[in-house]
Order: structure tokens, then sequence, then C-alpha cells
RNA sequence: UGGGGCGUCGCCAAGCGGUAAGGCACUGGGUUUUGAUCCCAGCAUUCCCAGGUUCGAAUCCUGGCGCCCCAGCCA
């Protein structure tokens, strides 16, 4: 579904074609490197694209690593999501699943290795004794009064701590670099801090030690042989760190850490904290809620997992920030969709309409096609009778300029059957229109209407076939292109329209049984997914994203 | 007067000294029993600004300006 020839390049994979004509490396190998506090988002599949792309395009490997130091914020439900996803995207990493933690010896030893070395030391300060001396931005900081303790004595306090002997936040062990670096990362970072009491979701209460990002990282790199270890624009200040830590340490290779910079969408939130407090909070319902720009939202929402790697595409990967508009993302599910979702008819606000002189002869079956353009997809029979379901939008009393559907002595196809005229607008005693009444021309089955053009087609539903459903429309979860810009709460900008529930929607008896997950586009209305929470006789469905509509926006346009 | 990055069309983004790709969006026009799709056309004399080098600069140099990131024992 590529729709262009363009060259899918970026400069990180041109670093790898240079380092592969130098022959520095005869084959590439990356990592997806996740941290399991939370679901993955389409910022992760930004990664995941690139990362198991790049290896699959230079007949590489990818590996999937889940960066777990911080046993406090990780889980295992958050690790089983993370699988899933990867795996829903059409990646596999084969054998290749690793945690850090599984590398929490040889770090130990690592560590061990840097202290004999003279180049860590363990130092007593407290965290708010150690942040007090870092400096700032702009003055150096202070050297800790732990800085020179001997190889033996931090050997052996080294021990301890990881014995258990000290408490949370007593002690930690320091990379002894330079307290004057202009880089602050590079003042004396902490390697290791003490956590009792947290149960590690890999390895339990082994440990009462763990080692920080920044220790862990290049080394687990090292240790799988990634030859390029790509992250986003936060860790280029990191880098320097990310050297010294390979370059001090007997591991058996230096990968290469390169940044780039981190997708930003509009009318959503990126960052997993704010991800977390809408779950938490109740705003959404649920880390899969189709509102959620994570996997499991966009998967529910009916995002195939194609289009979603054809967006990670299409908006490339460089090092300028950005900020990409949505419809970008909307416009890779309806290519998607609009090639491979079969088509179907769906009433979601009906409105009766009584054909008042139907020939005897009529069929009580119409068939239709499945695909416009696609005769692979095959045709259906749509059973049709006399009452039938139109949308009360296809219908106006008082017409806005320019309206091709159905008014009062009007004409209208209905698609796949007859040109109707309405006759007769019923009205109930509040005065709403409870119903039309209209005439066929018994000419026009399938055939074009005799001296005159029918503009307009609307679909419409068999009353007495009909199968009731419920419709969920979705819309963007915030009202703003950048929520929370400013330092605002973000919950403020929030959309309060973000989901509307249809419940007395009418779909074409063919999708009585559709299982959950089935797309189809309905037509003139947009593209739907069957949802989870459908059962039999009790259809759900999730609305997509709408089709691309030019007379909804001039509608809008020309208003306000 | 700390360090590290980034600035090419409304939004993404190619470009790597030889005279501004492509996608999205938008604007026309055509086809159409989805106001969809599809097709065709248009859409940066100019690359943050100012100097300089060069026959030639978005690309090289100098100086500005703007934006982002960093002072977690988070990642």
């Amino acid at each position: 579904m590529l729709m262009s020839d363009t060259p899918r390049t970026n400069f990180i994979r041109q670093i790898i074609d240079a380092d592969l004509a130098s022959g520095k490396h005869q084959q590439v190998h990356t990592r997806f490197p996740p941290e399991p506090n939370g679901y993955l988002h389409i910022g992760h599949a930004k990664s995941i694209v690139l990362n198991f792309g790049i290896a699959a395009d230079y007949g590489g490997r990818c590996n999937l690593r889940f960066d777990d130091t911080n046993p406090h914020k990780e889980n295992v439900e958050f690790v089983e999501s993370i699988k899933a996803d990867v795996r829903w995207l059409g990646y596999d990493w084969d054998e290749r699943i690793y945690f850090a933690s599984d590398y929490f010896e040889q770090l130990y030893g690592f560590a061990v290795e840097l202290i004999q070395q003279g180049l860590a030391y363990v130092c007593d300060l407290s965290a708010e004794e150690t942040r007090a001396r870092r400096g700032t931005l702009t003055e150096p900081g202070q050297d800790s009064p732990y800085r020179n303790r001997s190889v033996d004595e931090n050997l052996e306090l080294f021990r301890r701590m990881r014995a258990g002997e000290f408490p949370d936040g007593a002690r930690t062990l320091r990379a002894k670099i330079d307290m004057a670096a202009p880089n602050i990362n590079l003042r004396d970072p902490v390697l290791y801090r003490i956590r009792h009491g947290v149960i590690h979701h890999q390895t339990g209460s082994e440990w009462c030690l763990y080692p920080t990002y920044d220790y862990t990282h290049p080394i687990s790199d090292a240790l799988e042989g990634i030859t390029h270890s790509l992250c986003t624009l936060e860790f280029e200040d990191h880098r320097p760190l990310y050297d010294w830590c390979v370059d001090h340490v007997s591991v058996p290779c230096k990968p290469r850490q390169i940044e780039f910079s981190r997708l930003n969408l509009e009318y959503t939130v990126m960052s997993k904290r704010l991800l977390t407090q809408l779950v938490e909070e109740g705003i959404v319902d649920g880390w899969d809620d189709p509102r959620m720009p994570t996997i499991a939202g966009l998967r529910r929402r009916g995002f195939t997992p194609a289009s979603i790697r054809e967006f990670c595409e299409r908006i490339g990967v460089t090092k300028a920030d950005n900020l990409v508009e949505m419809g970008m993302l909307e416009s890779t599910i309806r290519d998607d969709l609009d090639h491979n979702a079969p088509r179907a008819m769906a009433v979601l606000r009906p409105l009766k309409v009584v054909l008042t002189n139907l020939p005897v002869d009529a069929p009580t079956a119409i068939t239709a096609q499945n695909h416009p353009k696609r005769e692979d997809m095959g045709a259906r029979e749509l059973p049709f009778a006399a009452e039938v379901y139109i949308d009360r939008q296809d219908f106006a009393e008082d017409p806005p300029k320019g309206f091709k559907r159905l008014v009062p002595g009007g004409e209208v196809r209905l698609r796949n059957a007859y040109v109707i005229r309405c006759d007769e607008v019923v009205k109930d005693a509040a005065g709403a229109v409870a119903e039309l009444r209209c005439s066929v021309d018994a000419e026009t089955l399938g055939r074009k209407p005799e001296g005159r053009k029918v503009k307009g087609v609307i679909h419409w539903v068999s009353a007495a076939h009909g199968v009731p459903a419920s419709v969920r429309l979705y819309d963007r979860l915030f009202s703003v292109p950048q929520p929370g810009a400013g330092d605002s709460d973000f919950r403020a900008d929030l959309n309060p329209a973000s989901l509307t529930t249809l419940t007395d929607c009418v779909v074409e008896p063919s999708l009585a049984d559709a299982i959950p997950g089935t797309r189809f586009q309905f037509e003139r209305e947009g593209y739907f997914v069957v949802d989870p929470q459908a059962a039999p006789g009790a259809l759900v469905l999730n609305r997509t994203v709408t089709l691309r509509d030019t007379w909804g926006k001039q509608q809008q346009g020309g208003g306000t």
C-alpha cells in the first residue's frame, strides 16, 4: 500500500550503509528496549518499525529487551501487553527476548571491575545531599567526601550493599568521572541504588541493589552484540556516559548510540505519565480505550498493523522536533481500509421510509458488490421490502444550499436499489419527522432514470431484516492540538465529545454474526470495526475513522 | 558569557556545492448508484536572518536569531 516511490531512507540508515561499506560491521543488530511500566503507544511504534524494519531490510536481527531496572514501576501485565503489541504490529524477535535483569549478575561484576580500576566508588551521601553538590547548569559540582575511598573499602562496601546491610538510600555506587563536567550527566552519576522490599517481576526478591538505566543500557547493548543502539533525542546528552561505560568495562563490543526525535501527534498526549493518569483516573476506559494513542487502543479502534507501519514510514526519522497532524494518521488507515474493507450498509440514526408503490414483482433481495472495485471480494444479498430505514441526516425538510439528499418532493437513489421520491412527511404529535412515504420509480432498478439526473445516493437497511446494533463514534480525545501546553492541566483540554454512543442503529443482516475485530466500510459513513465487547445479538461497532467528507467540511466552513 | 541538539511549503520530509523530490493538507477540473475511491492540474524563484567563499550555495565559512533537551538514587 505504499503510495509512492519515495525513497524511504533516513540519516540512521545512511550511517548503517556507511558502516557496512567501510567494513566496520558485517551485519546489523538492533534492539527495541521498552520499560514495562505502561502500554506501548504510537510513538513506540515509530521505534519498533525503525528497529525491526532496519533489521529486516539489512538481513540483520532485532532483539526485544525489557529495560526493567526500576521494579517499583514495572509489572508483568505490561510485559505481556508489550509482547502482544509488538507481535500484532507484525514483528518477530524469534528467541531473542531479553530482560536487562537477566544481566544483573554480570552488571554487578562489571561494577566491581570499575571499582578495581578506581573508576567507581561507594558514596554515603543522601539523595538530597547529592543533589546539593551536583552544581547547577552554570556552576560545577563539588566532589563527594567519599570520592577517594580505597579500592578495598569500596569493594567491601559494595559487597555489603548487595548483601542488604544498608537501608534504602543510605549509599550508592557512583562513577568517578568529573564533578566539574559541563555535561551534568558526567558529574559522578549514580550507577547503583538500594531498593529493599520491592518484588521485581523477573528476579523476585533476589536483589536489593538495582543498576540505573545509564549504566545498564550500554552494557546490555554490548552483551547482546548490538551494533546500532537507537534511542530518542533526550538521551543525546547521555551518550558520553554510554560510551564511558562500554569503554571502561570488559564487554565484547562497543555499540553506537544514535538518537532520533520522538513522535508528537496533535490532539493527543504521548507521555507515559499522562497516559497512565488517563487510565488510573478513569478518564478513559483502560489502556485499550479506542481514543488512546496506545497500540492496544488503536487496535480496538480498528487500525490495522499495516496502516500503523505505513504511518511510521510516512513520518520519517530525523532529529527535528515535530508535531504530526492527526490527518496524517487518518489518511493511512483510510488508504488501507478503502482497499481492503468490505462495504456494508448501516443506518446510524434510523428514519422509517415506507415505499408506497413497490411493484408486486419487485425483488425481495438485491445483490450488492462487497467492494466497488474488487470483484474478488464477491457480492451479498440484501433483503429488500417496502419498509426501509434511512439516516435522519439524509433527509431535510429545509435543506441547506447544495443538499443532494432527500427533500420533500425530491428524488434520491437508494444505493443498489430504486430511485425514490418523497411524497409525504409524517410527523408525530410533537411535530418531529416520524416517517416518510415515498414512491419508487420502478424503471430505475439497476438503470439510470429517464430524462433526468438524480444526484443523491443514500444508504438504507430493510426495516424487517435489519439487525440492531450500538455504534460508538470516536473523536479526538483532546480539543486542542497540544494538550497541557504551557504547564496547564492537560485534563482541561479534554474533548467532552470524544465519544458518542448510538444505541438505536440498524445494520444489514449480513453483519449479524460478525466476529470481533472484523472491519467494514459502512457506505457513506466511515470505517467500523466489531468491538470485542460485542456478543451475539448485541452487536457493538467502533468507528475507526470517517470517510473523507468534502460536503461536511464545506458545511462547516460556510458557517460560524 | 554551562553543555547538547534542531531550524527546507500549513504539517511531515528528501536534499550531502550544479541551480528545491515525495507524502499529508489545501484549491480547481474529470469519472462515479458511496458528496468515498480513482484520475488530471495547481500549490517554496526559494531553504531562520545577515554577511562571506565560489562561475555556481539549502548545501562550505563567519556572525546573529529562534526553538527543544539536561541539575531523578526515572527511563
